[in-house]
DNA sequence: TTAGGGTTAG
């Protein structure tokens, strides 16, 4: 007998079990409850595969206290909690004793519920046991009940190394800094996991120095250590140090094991250099190392953000049963960053398992590529979902979305959910809300938040200075650099971007060119914000100087703002070298063509106005499609110029042609008809009478009661005819009607806009 | 039989 458990313990692999296997049945020498057990403790020992031990388990008739302890345990490392338990409620019925060990599993797979046992295990007289009660002390710590570790590690008269080591991991788990190191120098003994414990916790609360002392202190270190310090130089945005600490342990002769993989490759993708990623790739390759499904998935990963999608898509169909949702989440956010929502879209349908990541990673994706709506429609499909729980990173992304499309309301709503469900936001949160506060026009809430905010990042500062910008709050915006500055917050290329913007736009001239001159080293968009202000002030000549002298390849954004500027303007002479220049640069932009045919338009050259109309139609461009949103009852209503596709289409294009007729009866011509006057009649249809803005408006007459505001947001520039024919209804109608374009809000009262600016 | 490390979303 004494023989055979020798015999057991020198088993190494799957195959010599089997052969084991075949020779305990073959000779059935022990009691078969016997043998079932030895082999169960084997297979504990090699993590053997689920179906194989299974088999082993039904092959006993009637198994014994020990059959069960040792498949209570496989069932606990597999992380089979549910099997667990009911595997003890079993032994329970059949009355059969558990052999200790099975409470250090039970308590572990019990998770919240595991406080139930601490009274069990009392009354069993196991707490003596220091497996057992460390098991406790452990489910504790994990379950973030770290007083109630706290109050037994105190009761326990003979305390281990490794109760030791539960607290202090605990301690950090709550963020208790302080505790943390007073037992750690309380200590009668350390050893590596004790150190790597405080590593690991000072990389936590992100104080990397500290956590480099302590690595550094360190009497030993295992691959481990190694791990953790390399994780927390990752996790903190420093993959340059991590890669550098990744080669520094190989040079101390340390095997890099699945985590140092991990971790190294997805140092490598944050660094974007695909060379330092094929050196990696090279090494792993030499030293024929297997990478488990994590370092797969890490890879899959990389390859994603370099853009080899082909790759990353072939990792992942091979990963197979292998596949966890890491992996799925990996391969979706992998398509929307490029934009393949409907693909991105398949993999989130046909996930066997949805965690907030996957969410998250679709609502973000919709919100990212224009599809505002499409982000809110799954974010309130979530949040119908009951075992999922929306975190700061979802609401971060709706409340973009919401600010995308000028919901207000939408966003409130959102808001509501946060506090219902006690959403903690953080920096990236309060960014989103003062983003959408201001996106929405509430310029004056995006502030408050902004305020209130305890920490502040470089992201706070230039959404709240875009907010100015976009809002014409030009001295406030220039105010809050200096704010910046006072807060030791470094102004990056985007804070620029949007006080010049911002200047721009309340038309101060040489506030905007003392902000200009302040930036170190202004880049091409520096420029293009530049030629835009000096344009916009009048001063064209100026402007196209500054083209001339800029030390740099002008792009498509500068001749842009040279050609609105010439439009708005009418500098026809320079509004052509400028569109010309555009065609050039960027030949399959139809907004050049447009904006061209209206300066020609402006100044009644009709000839001009059909060649650039033709030119289009040579290059295939179509003309830009209009949307416009109305937000009514926490729905958004979308409008498409010439769309029949809304329900209530019907009502909508009737009042139209209403209004259309009242507007002609006291002389309303829309602009465009006149420099439509020698297009085909059906364009002529299709241009005038259903641009998006006004479906939208009559949409909004439709369902608002008489007396309120009417609010429209979109996202394009109202077009000319269309402001003059809001002007009109506002008038007609006796109704405000609040309309977003691009950035600015355009209050329309009894035929009048406040927003004049751009016309 | 216990303790420490890994991949994803903004």
């Amino acid at each position: 007998m004494y023989e055979l458990v020798a015999l057991a313990s020198k088993i190494s692999n799957i195959r010599q079990l089997r052969l084991f296997h075949g020779h305990l049945v073959h000779n059935s020498l022990h009691s078969h409850n016997y043998w079932v057990s030895l082999l169960l403790v084997i297979c504990n020992r090699l993590h053997a595969h689920p179906a194989y031990v299974d088999s082993i388990f039904t092959s006993s008739p009637s198994p014994d206290a020990s059959v069960y302890s040792y498949m209570l345990k496989y069932y606990s490392r597999m992380g089979a909690h549910n099997q667990v338990v009911s595997l003890f409620k079993c032994m329970h019925s059949l009355d059969l004793r558990p052999q200790p060990f099975v409470y250090i599993y039970l308590i572990k797979s019990a998770g919240k519920s595991g406080n139930l046992f601490h009274a069990y295990v009392l009354k069993l007289g196991h707490i003596d046991d220091r497996f057992i009660r460390n098991a406790i002390l452990d489910m504790y710590v994990k379950n973030g009940q770290v007083d109630l570790a706290r109050k037994l590690f105190e009761q326990m008269a003979e305390k281990t190394l490794v109760d030791w080591n539960s607290m202090i991991s605990g301690c950090w788990k709550s963020g208790n800094e302080t505790e943390a190191v007073m037992l750690f120098n309380m200590m009668p003994a350390r050893n590596i996991i004790t150190w790597t414990s405080m590593v690991t916790g000072y990389a936590k609360v992100g104080d990397l120095e500290s956590a480099r002392r302590y690595f550094d202190e360190m009497p030993e270190r295992s691959v481990v250590s190694w791990n953790a310090m390399q994780s927390a130089y990752a996790q903190k945005e420093c993959p340059k140090e991590a890669l550098k600490l990744f080669h520094q342990m190989l040079k101390e002769g340390i095997t890099p094991d699945d985590t140092t993989w991990a971790v190294t490759i997805s140092s490598c993708s944050s660094i974007g250099d695909p060379t330092l990623a094929d050196s990696i790739l090279r090494m792993i390759n030499q030293k024929h190392i297997v990478l488990n499904s994590f370092v797969q998935t890490a890879l899959l990963d990389m390859h994603a953000k370099f853009g080899n999608l082909e790759i990353a898509r072939n990792i992942f169909d091979e990963l197979g049963s292998q596949r966890n949702d890491v992996a799925w989440n990996v391969m979706i956010s992998a398509y929307t960053r490029v934009g393949k929502l409907s693909l991105a879209r398949e993999l989130f349908d046909n996930m066997p398992k949805r965690d907030v990541v996957s969410w998250n990673s679709m609502i973000a994706g919709y919100a990212q590529n224009g599809e505002a709506a499409m982000s809110i429609e799954l974010f309130k499909e979530m949040i119908s979902c009951t075992d999922i729980q929306p975190d700061e990173v979802t609401i971060a992304s709706v409340l973009s979305a919401c600010g995308h499309i000028g919901a207000l309301k939408l966003g409130y709503w959102v808001l509501d959910i946060v506090r219902e469900k006690n959403i903690k936001l953080g920096i990236s949160g309060f960014n989103s809300l003062i983003f959408m506060y201001s996106k929405c026009g509430s310029v004056a809430d995006a502030h408050r938040i902004f305020q209130t905010m305890e920490t502040r990042d470089v992201v706070s500062f230039n959404t709240l200075i875009s907010g100015f910008a976009a809002n014409g709050h030009g001295k406030e915006a220039i105010k809050l650099v200096l704010t910046m500055e006072e807060e030791g917050i470094e102004p990056d290329h985007v804070t620029y971007i949007g006080v010049l913007t911002a200047c721009s736009h309340a038309g101060l001239l040489n506030e905007g060119k003392n902000v200009f001159k302040s930036i170190k080293a202004p880049t091409v968009d520096h420029y293009a914000c530049m030629v835009d202000l000096l344009g916009r002030a009048g001063e064209l000549d100026e402007a196209k100087m500054l083209i001339q002298y800029m030390p740099m390849k002008p792009h498509g954004g500068v001749y842009g703002s040279l050609l609105n500027a010439s439009r708005i303007h009418k500098r026809v002479g320079l509004g052509e070298l400028a569109a010309s220049k555009l065609f050039e640069l960027e030949p399959q932009n139809p907004g050049n063509y447009v904006l061209l045919s209206n300066i020609y338009a402006s100044s009644g050259r009709w000839e001009d106005v059909k060649r650039v109309r033709e030119m289009m139609r040579k290059r295939g461009l179509q003309k830009l499609v209009g949307m416009s949103w109305v937000e009514y009852k926490g729905q958004v209503h979308k409008f498409i110029v010439g769309d029949r596709s809304h329900e209530q289409s019907k009502d909508i294009y009737k009042l139209l042609a209403e209004l259309e007729r009242k507007m002609k009866r006291v002389g309303f011509v829309a602009d465009k008809s006149c420099a439509l006057r020698d297009v085909e009649e059906e364009e002529k249809e299709e241009m005038l009478g259903t641009h998006s803005e006004k479906l939208a408006i009559c949409f909004a007459l439709l369902i608002s009661e008489v007396g309120t505001p009417i609010r429209v947001v979109k996202n394009l520039r109202i077009c000319l005819d269309c402001h003059t024919a809001i002007k009109m209804i506002s008038k007609l109608e006796g109704r405000e009607i609040v309309v977003r374009d691009n950035n600015r809000f355009h209050c329309f009262s009894d035929g009048m806009c406040s927003c004049h600016d751009y016309w």
